[in-house]
DNA sequence: TCAAAAGTAATAGTATTACTATCATATTTG
DNA sequence: CAAATATGATAGTAATACTATTACTTTTGA
């Protein structure tokens, strides 16, 4: 129960910006319209330079908040995860069939995320494209490991840990629970990419969900060799 | 059997390259060093004026082969999966049982990849390094569906169509064919990424293989429900 | 309430990147 | 051996990813 609700909050590792953004109007606005330029232009157009322009602020403000891009995305990658987090801690809360609880905490990993008002500057919907999109790039760098040693990554790695422990749950036998738990999460943003740029290589579209495939997946995995 | 032959040859779409690199002396050292120095220090941090002084010739030169860094990083990894797919028919030719079958293609497109002293001036061993660290981001920009639309992805979406149709022939009704094969080409590469850097979230290490994962995976989701 | 502290803005400057353009030289080929 | 092709050298440009400094503005707490 501790362990719950000692992480219900969406924080993010405080290594990652120079002052909080949630401290100031500034830094709402920061958080706010980078994700409304990122999905605009991509990470790769984006510059502090450009988001100064479109929140009426200067270059030099931002680099108070943050060092660098980089460390922006994963403040926003870890923003993203801590709120799935959330969602899957509080929707499996209460149910007892270990199945039924995977199951679920699937669904909210996989889905194609809706509106969500509960933090009016961060605009959801918009900020799971940017995770499908651009979320790799926050650990396909050179500087991964100390960055890794350094905590940037442990909301993520956190989320797949509670995914992993509701397999092992169903099965404490299956041998590559934290592998399915981790493939499920990175599976499904992939299969959301294919089916918005490559459509003839997934089943996904407007009737078949991600969801679907990686329950039946998971299912199947877990249960076949019980 | 004219359909097989027809994709032997390591061929990569033309459209990449503004000059064929394997026409060329020049050319193959651009291939050779650009894997070693990626590899050495990524490819964000990778450009043609390092790649120039590392193979002891001219920045410009080099833009006579590739338009840009992004071109030459699209030529890599064609030219990775059509090695794949080479493999990948090539030892499962003149297997007859569907499940074997499938389980030879996926060995090939899961294992960790060793020395082959076929391609002299291609280290394949580390273009597998940097299929895992750097290949996403080839699509994953504002111009993939452009990119897509001139074909220059073709090679990977081949590579995922042939896992599809081996994972049909074994059960035809199996709803996420497509789904599933993606899942495991692109899984792959993120286990092997977990395994390098992200350990606690895969089970995939010395003893256990990304390949041992996704065999049994694949296996329990096809014919679990035939 | 007023001074100190903290936050923000403006400007300038730097090294590097990702190229393009031009011209010269070297090599190949018909 | 001349023409064509390939490569090299140099220069130049706009943009990027910052850092540094100074000035102004707002907040706060004694």
């Amino acid at each position: 129960m501790k362990s719950l609700l000692s992480n219900l909050k969406i924080s993010v590792p405080d290594k990652i910006y120079l002052k909080d953004p949630e401290s100031s109007k500034l830094g709402k606005r920061i958080i706010e319209h980078s994700i409304l330029l990122i999905d605009k232009i991509g990470f790769d157009c984006f510059t502090f330079k450009k988001l100064g322009v479109e929140i009426g602020s200067n270059e030099s403000s931002i680099y108070r908040y943050f060092e660098s891009k980089h460390k922006l995305l994963l403040y926003l990658t870890s923003w993203y995860w801590a709120w799935i987090e959330y969602q899957m801690v509080f929707t499996t809360y209460n149910v007892h069939n270990p199945t039924k609880k995977l199951l679920k905490a699937i669904e909210v990993v996989t889905k194609t995320i809706e509106k969500d008002d509960t933090f009016s500057h961060i605009n959801e919907i918009l900020l799971n494209k940017i995770i499908i999109n651009e979320s790799s790039k926050s650990y396909l760098t050179k500087e991964v490991d100390i960055e890794n040693k350094q905590g940037y990554f442990i909301v993520y790695k956190r989320l797949v840990k509670r995914l992993r422990d509701m397999i092992l749950e169903i099965n404490a036998d299956y041998k590559f629970a934290s592998s399915l738990a981790s493939t499920i999460v990175d599976g499904a943003l992939h299969q959301h990419f294919l089916k918005a740029h490559f459509t003839s290589i997934t089943d996904c579209d407007a009737n078949i969900s991600p969801s679907d495939f990686f329950k039946e997946l998971a299912v199947n995995a877990i249960t076949i060799t019980k």
